[in-house]
DNA sequence: GCCTGGCACTCCGCAAAGGTGAGTGCCAGT
DNA sequence: ACTGGCACTCACCTTTGCGGAGTGCCAGGC
């Protein structure tokens, strides 16, 4: 069916198409590109890839463009992942190095990202979940009033205030504090929330329920990690290089990078942090964005996925460059994240 | 020059064209509204309009467009602000009653003034300035190594970690930490820094160094106040609406979204917090959008001016309203904060 | 003196018409 | 199995023509 020089022809197409935005036809196919034959027999090639629906035409006398199934089958088979030259990694490098905490790295990545790529960058908050506890504190702030605060080996702090129910003498609260470091220290948050929860039983009647509070509170702010809805957006403005179908691919794509919820969506869940996933056009999940890609990789230190990147943009795309983009980032901000 | 009738065609012609997108004839004029002469005068008074610059045509033998200048003498003179119904004013209440923290009444904000104004809504963060010092923490990572965290009354925590250059026994950072929330606590940032500073003589010479890094740090954590150049952005699907010519006025406007530091400079600074300012066309601060208007106002708690809001839309915007909507979500939530 | 109805004029915007060219499918020949 | 040739299709561009909305100006009326 698909015999070597029909692959070269769509990969042709499929670049030819990425870099001029315009349907293209066998006499230009043969004259960029170094097929070896004419543009007749191109004509017979691509009338059977269309007949497998990896291209199509606009109109009868137009030239081919690709289809997303096109497009799968280019990203799939038909190319090579390009590493990146040494000045674009040393570039990677030094644009992350300033960063001073999580916050700013998230920042610089979607910037990196975006320009790399120039597409629309997403980049999603490291996940508190796999983050471990470096320091819990009480502050006590009036005999019923405690400030429970929570620091996490990724340097970002969760605190809440809380209400107790009868006060607590400024011994007991130290005795919690050094028991609930030693129990926590180190652990992962949902273990630490276990062993928190441990905790309540060794503690003398009289403080009970006070104790109770506090702890109930410490282990809301271990669970409720809020930052794992968080995304970052950036290079919206490469949205002018999309088309000019501004109702029917850019409305939509402009309403999604309001809700972060959809944005999680398309970048997906990946455990993997060296994958990249690439979603084309239909396989989007959202209908209204069908004429868009997603490219995305999980991210985090030590080859462990804490959160996902990625990009968004038009199905006619540079899926090598841009996959390669986005696996390097991905890689360097997991990197930059292991040193926080 | 600019009797009472000359000024009632110019606010018909800003508010028909608003509404319609359309260059608005002196027939159409006269139609829609009940000036009470006939056509023929009402094309006098334009030709006077035009004459002084508030009104232009696009081409000869097309209806008339309000310039600049036009929307300016609107603005001032021609439009008393609506105040808003009761089930408006209890939306909002509604809407940012919910709030659990300051990042949420900002997020909600932002959501808020881009839904009723259906623009661009921009919301800067409260400076931290004016806020408290709630707790100083110090926790030791490793013997060389501390983190520095600062709790404010408004919820707000930033941290630091430092290198010290030599170790630190822990009864010294017990210590140092007593005397620092002893001296801070309830202190607004920047006298709370002054304190910080004052601090470093007291220290016994052995920790003068160590000490003194560390006191840095905080005190640029009290002065290094990044909050206040944070803005959110939304409602950028509402660039829909903006009109079609993309590249002149969609994407100079998206670009500027990008650059948190042109959107404060378009918010402009305000010290009264119940003041709307607005800016039309040539006014904005940017020469690319100069097809753009700027609503904003300051806002924060009991009239005092902590941050800056507002939205930002084609020159062509329903002023009345939009004033209206900026300045009563200012109000509310300024009204918000003051509650946090 | 200001307003009005009438009139000639301008010019945008739309639609129809015609020409051009890129691209295709098919077929006969090598 | 590939190639050159040929007839055909159809989007796109330009040209042309026309209608209509809007204007400016002028002479007449309250």
């Amino acid at each position: 069916m698909l015999d070597d020089r029909k692959l070269a022809v769509l990969r042709a197409i499929v670049e030819d198409y990425v870099s001029t935005r315009e349907p293209v036809g066998s006499k230009t196919l043969v004259e960029r590109h170094t097929l070896g034959v004419s543009p007749a027999t191109v004509r017979n090639d691509m009338a059977a890839l269309e007949e497998d629906g990896f291209i199509a035409q606009p109109h009868t006398s137009a030239g081919r463009v690709p289809t997303d199934k096109g497009y799968r089958l280019f990203v799939d088979r038909l190319t090579s992942v390009r590493s990146l030259t040494t000045p674009e990694r040393r570039a990677i490098s030094s644009f992350l190095d300033g960063a001073v905490d999580v916050d700013d790295v998230v920042q610089r990545s979607v910037r990196l990202l975006a320009q790399m790529t120039r597409q629309v960058a997403i980049v999603q908050y490291p996940t508190l979940t796999r983050s471990t506890v470096r320091h819990v504190e009480l502050v006590v702030m009036s005999p019923t009033r405690l400030l429970v605060v929570l620091i996490t080996s990724t340097g970002r702090v969760e605190q809440r205030v809380v209400e107790l129910p009868e006060p607590m003498s400024d011994l007991v609260v130290a005795d919690l504090r050094a028991r609930l470091n030693t129990a926590t220290l180190g652990e992962r948050l949902p273990e630490a929330a276990q062993r928190v929860s441990e905790l309540a039983v060794t503690v003398s009647p009289t403080d009970r329920r006070a104790v109770a509070v506090v702890l109930s509170a410490l282990v809301e702010a271990f669970s409720d990690d809020r930052s794992d809805e968080r995304v970052l957006v950036g290079g919206t403005a490469n949205l002018a290089r999309f088309g000019d179908d501004f109702d029917h691919s850019i409305r939509p794509l402009l309403e999604a990078l309001e809700e972060h919820v959809v944005l999680l969506k398309l970048l997906g869940e990946t455990n993997d942090a060296s994958a990249v996933t690439v979603r084309i056009g239909a396989e989007v999940p959202y209908e209204e964005l069908s004429a868009t890609s997603v490219v995305a990789s999980g991210y985090g230190p030590e080859g462990e996925a804490l959160a996902t990147l990625g990009i968004v943009g038009p199905t006619r795309m540079d899926y090598p460059g841009t996959i390669a983009a986005v696996r390097a980032v991905a890689r360097y901000v997991g990197r930059a994240l292991a040193d926080e």
